[in-house]
DNA sequence: CTTTCAAATCGAAAAATCTCGATGTAGAAT
DNA sequence: ATTCTACATCGAGATTTTTCGATTTGAAAG
């Protein structure tokens, strides 16, 4: 089964995604937001970088699932996808001091 | 306060830790262990690394706070600290869908 | 004291990531 | 149609990461 594999890389990769501090700024920022997200050029403004750094780092991160972009016109909207991180949170718990045991085929 | 950008590059050198995939398999063998541990050559069989490419990467987690080390005569032993996951969960609940405002002052 | 064994560290090559300016694209406005 | 605006993508230089073989360190054994 080549599925324990792919499924480390893929929660490696989610991890690494949140393994830079300008992409937790912009989680930060747009979990701050009271309308729930916001544009690619508030977040440029916000962070002080080019804007094809931020759109990079936006990208990252909606690969990641992450994020969630949608059109708005010629504006692009960004949100955090909130399931996403709750996964990852269950992933820690498998080495949390409450969960003592691991079960054999567990696959982080 | 430099604190909170110092906090930001922290976090995400925790996350970063966790963003590749040998590392996570290091984290689940020896979460695995009836011991709770384990010594470098024994990870080193079960990745089937070179042994510097998983001292590397067993220094990248302690780095971290991740794992704890400690010498047993020549050996050393390795394991997984289990508060330092528990913290990142917090963190990661900032952005749970079940904590839906995000208080102003809140660093990741 | 010399040898042996486990592990850390070094040095270097390959690969990936980060950053920016420049260019491309698609919708809005004139 | 042309221009403008918001964003994505490209290309490249700089930095970082990954990996291994080789060497070093440090403790145990002969």
């Amino acid at each position: 089964m080549e599925t324990a594999q792919a499924k480390l890389h893929e929660a490696a990769r989610l991890y690494a995604a949140l393994g830079h501090s300008l992409r937790l700024q912009v989680l930060i920022f747009l979990a701050a937001q009271p309308s729930g997200g916001a544009y690619v050029s508030e977040v440029v403004t916000h962070l002080r970088r080019a804007q094809s750094t931020v759109s990079h780092h936006l990208k990252v991160l909606v690969d990641a699932g992450i994020l969630a972009t949608e059109p708005h016109g010629q504006w692009s909207w960004y949100q955090v996808v909130p399931n996403r991180l709750a996964e990852l949170r269950e992933h820690l718990s498998v080495f949390d001091a409450t969960t003592p045991v691991l079960a054999t085929g567990v696959v982080l």
